[in-house]
DNA sequence: ATATTATATGTCACATATGGCATATATAAA
DNA sequence: TTTATATATGCCATATGTGACATATAATAT
């Protein structure tokens, strides 16, 4: 594949945003739900500051949407393909983890390992 | 999705790596070949100790295979899925740029924007 | 105007990542 | 043994990310 840097350069930026566990937990919880500030800090289990601090990175990113409505601002996915992404990586992970092959598809073979 | 925290540390462990754009560039032209530390460093124009290091995390992460022959070292992808996931997040941030709505599958639509 | 609630921002100490460069190691050839 | 080549490792200055905490802003209610 031939890539552009400018292309990379912009999806190393969004690999750097999911490099954060807090992060990732935040766009979990958003997967279902649309919700408040308030609400992300009561399920995902973290301060308050740092909840915005990373609505913020999320947002800047084009991760997720803001929607304020009097003193209340809700967070909503903007692209739900992220989380597709999120957990094909977390499949993958979950391979390695348990040392299992890579899974191939139809008749593709390891030369080794 | 339920994920366990270890295995949302291990994937953003795997963010991390591919956070560089060197590890990218060095990912995708192991697409197609198997290609020793040299022929990597004449092909992605970087300093020989930075490919190496960049290498050796790559295989500390098992994402490349190492093959030592003699004084040459073969490195080759551990898992080409990985590439898909990268084509993935290079289609996400193209998307992006361009300014273009989400793709979305059937008759899935935006609430709003 | 004051208080209250929701959210955002700023600061700080600390950890980790980055790239450049020098040098070490390892294998093979002479 | 010496030399040459391939690769890996270590050091360093700088940059960036992290989480904790205090505080600022903004909207609403009293």
């Amino acid at each position: 594949m031939k890539v552009s840097n400018a292309l990379l350069e912009e999806a190393v930026k969004i690999y750097k945003v999911l490099s954060n566990t807090n992060r990732i937990k935040i766009l979990y919880f958003l997967e279902n739900n649309e919700a408040d500030v308030s609400t992300i800090v009561e399920n995902v289990d973290l301060p308050q500051p740092m909840v915005s601090h990373q609505l913020a990175i999320l947002y800047r990113y084009q991760l997720v949407t803001r929607d304020k409505k009097g003193t209340h601002v809700y967070y909503c996915l903007d692209d739900p393909h992220i989380l597709e992404m999120v957990d094909a990586m977390l499949g993958h992970v979950s391979h390695e983890i348990k040392g299992e092959p890579h899974p191939y598809k139809d008749s593709e073979q390891r030369l080794s390992k």
